[in-house]
DNA sequence: ACTATATGTCAAAGAAACCTTACATTAGAG
DNA sequence: CTCTAATGTAAGGTTTCTTTGACATATAGT
């Protein structure tokens, strides 16, 4: 049962998506270091709800097409 | 300069019109502790992303109708 | 070959979120 | 008034997120 339970998200392909948005302009912008969009592009933790609605802000797109949260049933 | 630019949120309404559901409730259907709900309401500090998700879960509306960022502007 | 850019890893330390326990206050029901 | 339910405060401890700094690798340009 019960794995981290993270949840999942897109930065990588908005990266790319927004004329190949590198992680170290992203964080620039996020107002973070490159380790913290290296760890969350990874999905190794999740961050903070501020920073995930400044990344969304960054890409110009709703909170929720960035992060997902997997359904927790099964 | 920067206040401490956290997320507003409407959770203290949103239990009210989800009949009066108290925090004590809230915080078990989420699966954290009645502190937490209670930090969180007030606005002492901010949910995790996945707590967020959950919260909105619950109320079932999205994140963002719960959860807000404030305009930074200025 | 050398240099610069982009991505990645690791470790240690700090900050923010969350938990546990205990107690205080208020309002409503009996 | 007494009892209970709901909300709130406070202290101390654990976990998770974020930073800092140092170094590794791969690719592209000169």
């Amino acid at each position: 049962m019960g794995r981290p339970m993270r949840v999942i998200n897109k930065i990588r392909s908005l990266r790319f998506a927004a004329d190949e948005m590198t992680q170290a302009e992203l964080a620039d912008r996020v107002k973070v270091t490159r380790q913290t969009i290296i760890a969350i592009e990874q999905g190794r933790y999740s961050p903070s709800l501020e920073m995930a609605f400044q990344i969304a802000k960054v890409f110009r797109v709703p909170l929720d097409e960035v992060f997902q949260y997997p359904d927790e049933d099964a």
